[in-house]
DNA sequence: CACAGGTCTCTTTTT
DNA sequence: GAGACCTGTG
């Protein structure tokens, strides 16, 4: 059916009870899925029934589109969503069963850090003593085994270092509660826990969700594996997808035996596995087959292909890491110039996002156009963050840990004193701090800070107001930027850093436009979620030219046409944490993410290797990955001295000269300036400054890409961009930015 | 109270 | 090489 093959076609077909499909790299997985939810729509069951959980919201945007192209009719009531976002959005309606408000804010990393060294402080306890890292990963994990604090506590009984962790996991627990704050691992856990104690709600939910399919089933942990058995407990639908040679996400809790023990778990389940390959040339395929066939405890399946050979997998060692970069970014230029490659058919994929640095560099000078995924997140930033904070403060006054950080910034001169006078009278009155900020005045010891105190309430009860006027998110976000005074300061500062965190502010505007453009009902909450639970590598658009950098965990799931693989060095790849590590698996887990890897490539595969590497501040010469030596001699051409290409003199003549040029430009420090090349460093800025051009007017019929057709009504210039309002037929009235809107005339 | 400059440590992957 | 933390100065 449909042109897929015999196993595609039974495992669309196998619609009631538990179905194990073990889908190998490449094998149309995704197409199996969406197949499958037209057929059961075809079928008769209501798409309203139908839950598909996927890895990434990429991953779901795309199943979604596909979805959306094969079934006429409903397509949009199918549930297709992460795992978290799946839990976000029932929290929002029910977490107040377990007495949070339903407003609640979601912590990232950064906010749970500032928590644990809270947290410590207040047990009197030495941060050198019990990292925040290693206090971090132990309640993450607790989580993900699904242990409150409480059980956490009995477990640990007589170890005297567990029952440290055990107090500091109850404290931080306790503040999370008081700054009505959800971390990641909450959003799952609290989810769990709501179905636990509450069957009604679970049970509305199972009778929602009477087919239910979940991807990258590898990579899911063990909280996941509880939701999911809650969620299918009474109906038995349930289509798990996966391939245990991906599963690289051991670090996080993923729990690869969810997998590899799915039919003791449901014995009735039907197994079906996917071996055909449709992705890659057979030489890529045999690389990476001859790689993965290195680990043990792996289910049997060999993955094949009708391809063609194709040409061999490049393998060049170089002297150091900016020789690599070079000759990377060489060939990428040669194959742009000579055989017409779009940039976009290239990735550069690395094992820690750190070498990402060298391969901009060199993509800089060379003036061609990329875009970094991850890395040092853009809202990880501090200038994002602390507009974030901003608004997180003007959603959810509970939330202490970010008034505390925006409460003096820009200064105000309300420093640290006066903020632990202000807590400690919070604590008394048993409230939150920035309620106890609202009564500066009663607050014993403030004196003069208690205006610059009031002057910083007023302003959040100004946009507090603004939200209430039902002014646009975007117009919030400038009026918080201006009042502030958080722009005008770094508009006086001249500096190039300054400039750069100016841009990055103007990025975040874009990214919240953009959010009020598509969002069905776009309100501050799911801004918010929206910049909590949205990955980077979920906003890659693949028509962009560019050129993809991203770690290899960033790239599962994703496909290219041509890939290079930087730093095939042991101890970098695998890691040395790995090799070190007496884990047997922890080599194993390595590989299978090479595999991922190698798996990525359609056509062609480089991968590259320096002697010598700078790691840590420190030089340091390793040998090439045995990954390298496990790939077959008979698909791989070895490159002993750099250059994948064959202009091997010329290249070093023009290495010497740029290493010269390095030198002088590196000392400049972060912000970059390569001359006139207009790129411009991190987060893939754009390179060129698009003209707005529209072709339509008021009365003219358009086509939006989510919400159809329409007529446009009223058009308002604001400076550069166009204020476009739209009589949508299906949708109504929206106003939006031209730019943003891509409307298209018809 | 703010800031500059020094010293220290820890190096992986992320929803 | 970056970030956290400390200390001295204005």
């Amino acid at each position: 059916m449909n042109g897929l093959n015999d196993k595609q076609g039974e495992a669309v077909q196998c619609t009631e009870g538990p179905v194990l499909l073990l889908a190998g790299a490449g094998s149309g997985k995704t197409r199996v899925l969406t197949h499958r939810i037209a057929y059961l729509i075809d079928q008769g069951i209501n798409p309203y029934h139908i839950l598909a959980i996927t890895f990434t919201n990429k991953a779901a945007g795309e199943m979604r589109d596909r979805v959306d192209q094969i079934v006429s009719y409903g397509a949009e009531s199918v549930w297709v969503s992460t795992f978290h976002a799946l839990c976000v959005r029932i929290l929002r309606r029910y977490i107040d069963r377990l007495e949070y408000e339903n407003n609640f804010t979601i912590y990232d990393s950064d906010d749970q850090k500032a928590v644990i060294k809270t947290c410590l402080k207040k047990l009197n306890m030495d941060p050198k003593q019990y990292p925040e890292r290693m206090m971090m990963a132990e309640i993450s994990k607790a989580k993900e085994r699904f242990v409150s604090p409480q059980e956490y506590d009995r477990e640990a009984s007589g170890q005297f270092r567990k029952m440290q962790v055990a107090k500091v996991y109850n404290e931080y627990q306790q503040r999370l509660k008081q700054n009505n704050a959800l971390d990641f691992d909450d959003l799952l856990y609290k989810t769990v826990e709501l179905f636990q104690f509450h069957p009604d709600v679970l049970e509305q939910y199972q009778e929602r969700f009477q087919y239910i399919m979940v991807d990258e089933y590898q990579d899911t942990n063990h909280i996941q594996f509880l939701l999911i058995k809650q969620l299918a407990a009474k109906y038995r639908n349930l289509c798990v997808v996966g391939d245990d040679d991906q599963s690289i996400y051991k670090f996080r809790g993923a729990n690869i035996y969810n997998i590899l023990n799915f039919e003791e778990e449901y014995p009735e389940a039907k197994v079906i596995k996917l071996e055909q390959n449709y992705r890659s040339t057979a030489n890529i395929l045999k690389a990476a087959n001859g790689v993965i066939a290195n680990n043990e405890g792996r289910k049997e399946k060999a993955l094949w292909t009708k391809a063609e050979e194709g040409d061999k997998v490049h393998f060049s060692l170089y002297d150091t890491e900016y020789q690599e970069a070079e000759g990377v970014v060489k060939e990428i230029s040669r194959q742009h110039k000579n055989e017409n490659r779009a940039y976009n058919y290239f990735a550069i994929l690395y094992r820690t996002n750190a070498q990402s640095r060298i391969f901009e560099e060199k993509l800089l000078m060379h003036n061609i156009p990329y875009k970094i995924i991850g890395g040092q997140n853009f809202y990880g930033r501090r200038e994002v963050k602390d507009m974030i904070c901003y608004l997180k403060v003007i959603e959810n006054g509970m939330d202490d840990m970010s008034v505390r950080r925006v409460v003096n910034v820009p200064k105000r001169g309300i420093g640290a004193t006066s903020i632990d006078k202000m807590q400690a009278y919070a604590d008394t009155y048993e409230m939150s701090l920035l309620d106890a900020m609202f009564e500066a005045s009663n607050v014993p010891g403030l004196n003069r800070a208690a205006a610059k105190v009031e002057s910083f309430t007023n302003l959040i009860l100004d946009f507090r107001d603004m939200l209430k006027e039902g002014v646009f998110l975007s117009e919030l976000y400038d009026a918080v930027l201006e009042k502030t005074g958080y722009w005008d300061e770094l508009l006086a500062e001249k500096t190039d850093e300054a400039e750069a965190r100016m841009e990055n502010l103007t990025e975040l505007k874009n990214k919240i436009v953009k959010y009020e453009q598509e969002a069905e009902h776009p309100d501050l909450a799911g801004l918010l979620e929206e910049i909590a639970l949205v990955a980077e590598v979920d906003n890659v658009e693949e028509s962009e030219e560019k050129v993809l950098l991203m770690t290899l965990h960033s790239a599962k799931g994703l496909e290219f046409p041509c890939v290079f693989l930087g730093g095939m060095e042991d101890r970098l790849f695998p890691s040395g944490m790995a090799l070190n590590s007496d884990d047997p698996d922890a080599i194993e887990e390595e590989r299978r993410l090479c595999y991922v890897g190698i798996t990525r490539a359609r056509e062609q595969l480089y991968l590259s290797a320096a002697r010598q590497r700078m790691m840590h501040g420190r030089t340091d010469y390793n040998p090439v990955s045995r990954f390298v030596k496990e790939i077959p001699k008979d698909v791989i051409t070895m490159n002993g001295n750099g250059s994948f290409a064959v202009r091997r003199q010329e290249q070093a003549a023009h290495e010497a000269r740029e290493s010269l040029n390095r030198k002088s430009a590196s000392v400049t420090g972060k912000p970059y300036s390569f001359g006139n090349t207009g790129g411009k460093p991190a987060f893939g800025k754009e390179f060129k400054v698009e003209r707005l051009q529209i072709d339509y007017g008021v009365g003219d019929r358009v086509r939006h890409v989510k919400f159809g057709e329409g007529t446009v009504t009223e058009l308002v210039s604001g400076g550069k961009d166009y204020e476009v309002t739209v009589e949508f037929d299906k949708v109504g009235v929206k106003r939006m930015f031209a730019s943003f809107a891509k409307l298209k005339k018809l």
